[in-house]
DNA sequence: AGAATTACTGAGAACAAGTCTCAATAAGGC
DNA sequence: GCCTTATTGAGACTTGTTCTCAGTAATTCT
């Protein structure tokens, strides 16, 4: 479930493509945020990765943003979470608990449909997010 | 176009029921949201009250949001934005152009539609957020 | 392989947004 | 007006993120 080899060998190759180096720090977040399925915030992945500097995992995190390789969602927490973005484009949306704070991915083809039905003059549309707030069964 | 006196009065009900008292401050803030069609940030919203201090905005907006009469949106930048929730339900979602962080309101029936027709077991669902991200003309 | 070049790194300073503390003030009830 | 208690503003503090810079390591050159 948890493991993503074609996104992980896929960004080695963006990245090496795109002339960065092939460092070892970088690897390490690139590995983390390989074997996560949902969100992660640049201190939990600065947290978990003992010997890598914080402005390290900040500047990686921001590589693989400007490479399309990862998506920022925004939770309503106070940082902001980081996910890989699948070169299938295959992707979720999350179901936020406003009490705890618990997060859920979901994913629903109507939705999508929809969205993508949505035009608007003078942008062009690339990336969309979509949250939902509610309550979880243990916060009722 | 960018008055809202029903919110107003709406709000200043609201604000007596949960027995909060009608201090001056607070209906600033309260006054500067009705007036703001779209999202305002709590600093901007500092900035533009003199004499109001900084806690007191951001108390004024929680305690609207806990009364559910502010929702706050996450447009990708580093502050959030709050705007006023109309009582009727009415609301839209956000475009933001992703190169000069530029941000339009949208508003679009398929997607409410589709929106309202997603359930989550062990979820009680109560608002949702959509953001689309892209390019303005003028950043192409 | 070794040297030269230059991207990359970690530590910590700096910064920004948001929260907390507390003594002074102002609402609302009598 | 007086009492009680919510509310306030100033500023200290915390948290998340960015910047700086001297040292390190990946790649290229010879
Ligand atoms: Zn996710
Ligand atoms: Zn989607
Ligand atoms: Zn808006
Ligand atoms: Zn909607």
């Amino acid at each position: 479930m948890s493991q993503s080899p074609s996104w992980s060998e896929y960004s080695a190759r963006r990245i090496a493509e795109a002339g960065l180096r092939r460092s070892i720090p970088r690897r390490r977040v690139i590995d983390l945020l390989a074997e996560r399925d949902c969100a992660v915030t640049a201190l939990e992945i600065d947290a978990e990765l003992d010997g890598v500097g914080r402005a390290t995992v900040y500047r990686a995190i921001e590589q693989l943003e400007d490479l399309g390789l990862v998506r920022k969602v925004d939770l309503g927490a106070s940082a902001h979470g980081y996910e890989k973005v699948e070169p299938s484009g295959h992707h979720h949306h999350h179901i936020v608990c406003d009490d705890c704070g618990k997060v859920e991915p979901f994913e629903d083809e109507a939705l999508e449909e929809a969205i993508h039905h949505i035009r608007r003059k003078g942008f062009s549309l690339e990336s969309h997010e979509v949250t939902l707030h509610g309550h979880c069964a243990e916060c009722r």
